[in-house]
DNA sequence: TTAATTAACTTGTATTTACAAGTGAAATAA
DNA sequence: TTATTTCACTTGTAAATACAAGTTAATTAA
């Protein structure tokens, strides 16, 4: 079977407007070019063009006002991991370092673990990572990935050095994040969790666990994120 | 100028299917009636159909499959608050009330605000409403909200007891909450919070900071929100 | 000059049509 | 029986079209 490579025209025109906005092309309060505008710049109709302003929108670049056109909106100056699929491609071009605390290993699956799993995923183990995220040199997340080990090979052995988790799944495996769940909670910082994030034992950090979807239906990445929000909040649209 | 009530067709579909599946008419994992099927039933045409089932998906209800369909999806146990607009409409039928704490008064708006106001808001002075939300009898949102004294009349003798913030704006000034921008922190329990949420002091907390937008431009809801996450966690969908 | 109207834009909603691509079960061939 | 193919069904993408409704600026009338 071939697997095809064509990108949707809307996700297209998604990337370059948002590559647009990001570079400056267009700045904070400029109006974008009208849908019917985009539509003749790139060869699309209106409805596609719609559809790539509406992820845009959701996506928190603009927002469109009826009668008056699509506004670039305020680039997020926090940390948009709400809304948006993974940490990396979510704080803009700010300078996001990875630190790897214990690199890809295959370990059973945890007793307790914090979302169900299928038996699949059960039989297959799972692919351990635990990194840290720095942004400007401070300690941002500590990550704790969980992989079920479906289809991966030598995943154990990559490089995930200052690349996303994401991008590597992208790459290496043609995996995309679709989605996912999340629930967060407030908690103390552990001892361990004080020493990654440079906080004193008991600071209030952000606990978010994730399940994340993939375009393998039987493929999900689990992660448990622990923030410090003292310097910096998450920030989201709904 | 006349105000047109006309709920768009998507939106009315949007409800009936929302309603259907907190009510168990669908359950989870069954199979939603295909789009065409839905058309049909509804007297619509597939796009309008998928954008009904477009917004059910970003909010968690249905998961799609292509060449399969749309599939029920769990009903969140937990609180929904990051993807939803509103509280009340978001934990789905538990037993949410609401304590009012400070009933609607007229202040100025306090001079380190956490969001930058425009000059109208600015002049037209501030309702100050604080409540406190119990689930189960559990108080788990303390909630402090700012709104613009625009054009907003006898709101400060309007019942707020047991009913959503939206609820009466949407009854009495026709505003509907589209969309917003929040910032997450996880902080201490001050005693004032710890008294209302029934913790100790230092308990940590999840701090909330939301702007939400409104079908009249000019009006900005304000909330900052105090969450007890001992028992329950925040749930969401990205 | 000033206020009201109009016209030309914008996005919002909705229909109709077409084909691509993924799924699963029935029909077929080995 | 078993493996393969086909077919009917699903959602995904995309175009072309139409009108509604909000915004803005130019035009017109007072």
């Amino acid at each position: 079977m071939v697997r095809l490579l064509t990108i949707p025209r809307y996700r297209q025109l998604y990337e370059v407007l948002r590559k647009h906005i990001l570079e400056g092309v267009y700045k904070e309060g400029d109006l974008l070019p009208s849908e019917n505008e985009l539509g003749q710049l790139y060869g699309m109709t209106r409805p596609t063009v719609r559809q790539a302003l509406s992820n845009l929108e959701s996506d928190g670049y603009i927002t469109k006002h009826q009668g008056k056109g699509s506004i670039v909106h305020h680039l997020p100056r926090e940390i948009g991991i709400l809304s948006v699929s993974g940490t990396t491609s979510a704080v803009g071009d700010r300078d996001l370092k990875t630190r790897i605390i214990v690199k890809p290993v295959l370990i059973p699956w945890p007793h307790d673990f914090m979302f169900p799993l299928s038996e699949l995923e059960k039989e297959s183990g799972c692919i351990y990572i635990e990194r840290l995220r720095l942004l400007d040199n401070i300690p941002i997340f500590y990550d704790i990935s969980y992989i079920a080990n479906i289809n991966l090979p030598r995943i154990t052995t990559r490089q995930f050095e200052n690349r996303s988790l994401f991008q590597i799944m992208r790459d290496h495996y043609r995996i995309e994040i679709k989605g996912g769940d999340q629930r967060i909670k407030a908690i103390h910082a552990t001892s361990k969790i004080g020493k990654f994030l440079k906080l004193n034992k008991n600071t209030p950090v952000l606990h978010l666990e994730r399940k994340m979807e993939t375009n393998n239906p039987d493929l999900f990445l689990y992660s448990s994120i622990f923030c410090n929000t003292e310097k910096y909040s998450i920030f989201g649209r709904f």
